[in-house]
DNA sequence: GGAGCTAACTAACAAGTGTTAGTTTTTAGT
DNA sequence: ACTAAAAACTAACACTTGTTAGTTAGCTCC
């Protein structure tokens, strides 16, 4: 019984491939080679090297789309939430640091809609994000700063997470999160 | 007079393109057109494209190794250190946007000797990092939690901060600071 | 006005790029 | 065993890549 077809494998290993050294510097004949075949055979099952990337970046995006939509129009506090958005972070970019590798590094290699689409969808998440920092201010749960500092700053600690994840040594999920809960919301000073 | 030479001006307008498209994705012939020449008169003025990506690079980085030796050798508490840290992080992000750009994302494509010094400086970098952070937590000044998060937790944040600096309205370096400072080190909870 | 330098040029190279057309082999279902 | 679908193949295309060789134009200084 095949799990996988053909299709998803040639995208696992592009995948790590891209990830290893970036959309541009993968050729669809070192895919091939990597799978064993000729370049040529990959076009039996991907239209062109462009679906490959765009697959796996808007896929995860979505994911992070619907994650944070569920989120955001939960009825609780705005901490609440955050903790939640962390949560969801750490999720995602366990299993999938390719996908996030990709995200984050070669999203400008996409083109025309899904270009579109993507920051579409980014600019929506991160308003979302800004808007639960403000309403947080607003109720005084949040401290008085400026938000764009405070949403980038968590942002950009969440979103590079699985850059070191895996790297030092894969602790345990909850404590990860534990841990990430309280820096980024209670910072580091005793 | 002429206060840049050749050599000086097509780095510069190499740092734009790259910064912009990826090292990878930015051709000789497209570096030449934008000065206005053809590929072939670039080396007159540089040994070959690898030069570029090197020469911009390395040379940040040694700044913020030079930042970095100066600081961790103060005799202060860590909480200091940590406060002039994010200080040379925000002076140099500002004034040089387009090599931490280059630096972040195309590191990986340096070759031979000049890959081995960046990842030497880099890993140097973290490390010292690393150290302050628990001589904070030996000293009482910092929380109990995985050094290994709070490091890179604060480090993605300063390394990505050259990415919304300049989107987000160029506010007040001073104000930045304190800010940051404030959000890293107590968090953002009331 | 010739020497030397800087910085541009034209022309070409060998290698690598994504992709297509047409064909053959392998696999799975009846 | 036969058929149809899936997945591989060979060969080639048009174009782009970094780079070299050799040459020429303009500038400065004696």
């Amino acid at each position: 019984m095949k799990v996988l077809n053909r299709k998803s494998e040639i995208l696992k290993v592009a995948k790590d491939l891209i990830t290893e050294k970036g959309y541009n510097a993968v050729s669809m004949r070192d895919l091939a080679k990597a799978l064993d075949i000729k370049a040529a055979s990959l076009y039996n099952h991907i239209a062109n090297k462009q679906e490959i990337l765009s697959t796996i970046i808007l896929e995860i995006a979505e994911a992070f789309t619907v994650g944070m939509t569920q989120i955001f129009n939960e009825e609780t506090t705005s901490i609440k939430k955050l903790q939640d958005l962390i949560g969801l972070h750490i999720d995602i970019s366990i299993n999938n640091s390719g996908a996030m590798a990709m995200m984050h590094n070669d999203w400008k290699h996409l083109e025309a809609d899904e270009l579109i689409r993507f920051v579409t969808l980014r600019n929506a998440y991160e308003n979302n994000f800004r808007t639960i920092i403000k309403q947080g201010i607003n109720q005084g749960e949040i401290i008085n700063k400026n938000p764009e500092v405070i949403v980038f700053s968590m942002l950009s600690t969440l979103q590079t997470m699985y850059l070191w994840y895996e790297k030092r040594g894969k602790m345990d999920v909850n404590i990860l999160k534990t841990d990430m809960v309280s820096v980024l919301l209670d910072g580091i000073r005793t």
